[in-house]
DNA sequence: CGCTAGCTTGATCTCACTCAATAGCAGTGG
DNA sequence: CCACTGCTATTGAGTGAGATCAAGCTAGCG
């Protein structure tokens, strides 16, 4: 199976949307039950696009913000930077997830927000979600539990941290982000592209990227995965899942339908 | 100074609440500008309160639950299990906390929560809630910022376990605890009750309690904090902050008003 | 072709863990 | 009243997982 290469991250060979509109606008967490009125609102909310080169900062922390962003292709991650300039990374976005919804009740972030790949985001102005919030509560409630997602998954990061040694962590996180990618059709299940580095994997596990390199090495010897370059092969699932005590339950995936099923958002005003 | 004692952790000498009803409710974040008919509105949903002994876990992960628990009196926490059986927790509730406000859009929770002292809970049926989200926009909103401020706690525990050693950890722990407590009149800045255990403090930092008890040592010998028993003393609050990489930021207290300036819910119906 | 970013491997060091012993204190029961 | 139990805190000695430092290796790219 060849997987497609990093710089069309997220991106399905079928929705090759033209660069001025979101055509598609792929939710891949939660939205359950969305009539269509609702999903018109949602689409009508957005007022443009914005493209990320690798690297870039898109928002930065304290700065205040009266946009969200909705990733709709590439890899982008929160941060938060120590003393000594080390960062740490404190989650993934993948295609779908709405990535500073919480600025909205915020209005300014604690964390920075990057590209780790070139990414394109939806706008969201601050004005429209309000508007949301005024007339369509179940909507509301569906955007609500997208930040609880968020919340739910900085738990297990914690857990991961404070629970699991250095080839638990790479492990949990790999059947994390296998899980996510699956429920937008960009992992098969066992194989799948991640076009991060060894020193980002170990600003996600709180490792140096030497451990991170030994640690790899260990889950080649023994069979459970393999990575290497930006391609993620994994060779036992369920002792991976084992190893990392990775249980998915948090991503709440029984209320959360993926955006292959729920269709595509139409946008339909500029 | 004469600090209270555990047993009435967060009990104000001027707020002898009856155990049957919620007359002074206290939300210690967050809840800014509510009109009257707001307050009022969420004074109504509250159908009535319960208590719980220290230990108890009040939330067991994974059950559906169908109400929300806001905390009045005492200190309750968040937690998971390692498969050893090791706990971690993964948050701290002082009174006027809304300790599982994200059941309400979760439906069920991925974590225990739990009781670390006895404690007095103001129940919150969700079904009252989702009444207030379809009336009164303005509150939802705000309620919806609860749950991202725990949000971003979060983040600040996967910083404070992601790049701080064990004493800068246990150094930013007590500062947050701290500040939170200045906001609802329980810390004067510098003392306040804590009652933790060394086995308690190691399962927030990710330590062991050995360590933990070294590492108070240290905080003693270096002139910066007294911990004793379930008393915190702290010696030079500028110097433990710098320590512990503390930036008050992510608690949003320029938009969080305590409740001692808003006022008290004054429930009225039964 | 040389340069740079990313990866690998080895040697050494250190922070925090483990194991173990002791002491203080509260509660309980004889 | 003391003896006993269990919980909490303290201190010491030995150990180990992962960090640090350093040297090569590989591959993509101008």
């Amino acid at each position: 199976m060849q997987v497609k290469a990093c710089s069309n991250f997220g991106k399905h060979p079928f929705e090759m949307t033209p660069l001025s509109l979101v055509k598609d606008l792929m939710i891949n967490r939660s939205i359950g039950e969305l009539s269509a009125s609702e999903r018109q609102a949602l689409a009508d909310a957005i007022s443009g696009t914005a493209d990320f080169v690798a690297g870039q900062t898109a928002v930065r922390q304290g700065q205040p913000v009266d946009v969200s962003l909705l990733l709709v292709e590439g890899m982008m991650t929160r941060q938060v930077y120590a003393r000594d300039g080390r960062r740490h990374l404190m989650d993934v976005h993948l295609p779908g997830d709405f990535v500073d919804l919480h600025a909205y009740a915020l209005k300014k972030l604690d964390h920075d927000v990057g590209a780790l790949t070139a990414a394109k985001v939806a706008i969201f102005p601050h004005r429209e979600l309000a508007r949301i919030q005024s007339t369509f509560p179940n909507l509301t409630r569906q955007l609500w539990f997208l930040t609880l997602l968020d919340a739910a998954m900085h738990r297990q990061w914690i857990f991961r941290l404070a629970s699991l040694d250095a080839i638990e962590r790479i492990a949990h996180f790999l059947c994390e982000i296998n899980t996510r990618l699956m429920a937008i059709g960009l992992s098969d299940g066992n194989r799948f592209v991640l076009p991060m580095t060894q020193v980002d994997l170990g600003e996600v596990c709180s490792l140096t990227n030497v451990h991170v390199s030994r640690v790899l090495r260990q889950l080649r010897e023994r069979e459970l995965c393999l990575v290497r370059a930006s391609q993620v092969e994994i060779l036992d699932l369920r002792r991976l899942a084992q190893l990392g005590q990775f249980e998915p339950a948090y991503l709440y995936f029984n209320r959360a339908i993926s955006t292959r099923a729920v269709g595509s958002l139409q946008k339909v005003s500029t």
